[in-house]
DNA sequence: AATCTAGCTTTGTCGGACAAACCGATAAGA
DNA sequence: TCTTATCGGTTTGTCCGACAAAGCTAGATT
């Protein structure tokens, strides 16, 4: 820490920077809120005195960040950052890192009996029938692998949310995004593995129902366990999140 | 779904994002490996055959994505996406998403908990001497909230790091970032505040030492509860993270 | 009144241009 | 010989102007 500091740091970020930084700093304090238009190219060119280019690349920044994007006539306006768009970002970086199998097992288990701890407490009664409307369908495709795994993803997609925990929604589907794809290799894999899945979420959910967290813990132990027993038929939990896995995962995203 | 269908969806993304998205497909499968160059502007209009203009909206959304970005001379190579800058994306959207105190704690006692509990069993003597580093610089700042509430973050950082889970590192960072930086206000806010956090951190590095996983769960409860009862003496709970409030947070980002 | 049509606006893309910063290599000086 | 200065050639950041396609608006038509 120098003491008295003679000039002060001299910012020299790029224009098309603090064009995203501008408007970002605008959306974050609230002055415009999720939903408001943004303005058009034009008019931030003339507010902001700079060229329509670097204007449309300070755009780009902000739309990958989430925090515009265009509405059906294609006019900016700022929203929400869409939780799905954000965890693929970190599903993505996880990737890279090369992350194993065992980390995502892990922290999976935290999140999702802590999405479950939630959910005992605090489901509403239309959380419940979501989550009965899924465990009906499941029923339904118990010997389709492909279709069983998806559904078991919104499974515990609807549990996060039932969970009234926005922060865990959010923390649990980076690493949901990578674990749950496995789901269809492995039920397919295992016998009867369709049958003990929803099994499972039937406990789950009737744990929920009946505002009780020690089953409802337990079963969501078991149910994760019996992922992890399966995969391990397969390969080692400590092979990482390969990149060939990933072109999966990536030809799913919209 | 339609059986048999006559024709293939047809692809509408504007060019940048086809140019992006190829770019992020060579990265992400691993033909392109962090740190190689991607080439420059002029390479890729010609590859692509786009208008530079084009090339350049597409490399934005990769740089804020954190796909891509500019070593010190300015040329374009691929890279490992930092962590802290993912955590900070999600950070915003909590915000925006104006998520409570209340979602903050649960979430971050759920994965700091595990964080202890990975640390106490694959912690290295390396990692041990990190957080034993930190915490020699915390006892000589015990009367400064604000050096203390920074100490504090790190602390929590290099406990998760410990654990050897990067999943787990990824998973608790957005919550932290938005938890810890109120430390300074309790820190300051309550007498002998400074003192306790110091005391917790001492008994968690030890449990972490003698691989006391009981101990570090204790303490770290401990820890996180004193937190919250600081809080409340300031705030309810269920207030949500504010825009004014994340002035702050974002004046300490570089 | 509902529909059609003809502007006007806005976005996405293109081409070209130029200053500033950077790189590499050569020339000049100690 | 080693350091410093100079000078082109690249590359990026920014600017300007242009145009086709798609949406919107409002007047014209049936």
């Amino acid at each position: 820490m120098a003491a008295t500091p003679l000039f002060r740091r001299i910012d020299v970020a790029p224009a098309y920077q603090k064009v995203a930084d501008a408007i970002e700093r605008e959306i974050i304090n609230g002055r415009i809120k999720p939903g408001e238009p943004i303005g058009t190219e034009q008019q931030l060119v003339a507010q902001f005195g700079v060229n329509r280019s670097t204007v449309r690349e300070g755009i780009r920044v902000l739309e990958e960040g989430g925090l515009i994007r265009r509405d059906s006539s294609r006019r900016l306006q700022a929203c929400l950052p869409r939780y799905n768009k954000l965890a693929t970002r970190l599903s993505r970086a996880l990737i890279l890192h090369e992350v194993t199998f065992r980390e995502l097992f892990e922290t999976s288990m935290t999140l999702e009996v802590a999405s479950v701890e939630g959910a005992v407490e605090r489901a509403t009664d239309e959380n419940i029938a979501e989550l009965a409307g899924n465990l009906e369908r499941s029923a339904a495709v118990v010997g389709n692998p492909a279709e069983l795994a998806e559904l078991d993803a919104e499974f515990h997609v609807l549990m996060a949310k039932a969970s009234q925990n926005r922060v865990l929604q959010l923390a649990r589907e980076p690493a949901a995004q990578l674990f749950f794809p496995t789901t269809e290799m492995i039920v397919g894999g295992v016998p009867e593995g369709g049958a003990r899945l929803i099994e499972a979420h039937r406990h789950i959910l009737d744990a929920i129902k009946q505002r009780d967290k020690e089953a409802g813990v337990l079963w969501t132990r078991r149910h994760l366990q019996d992922w992890r027993r399966g995969f391990e038929k397969i390969a080692s939990l400590d092979r990482s999140v390969e990149h060939t896995y990933m072109e999966h995962a990536y030809a799913a995203r919209q």
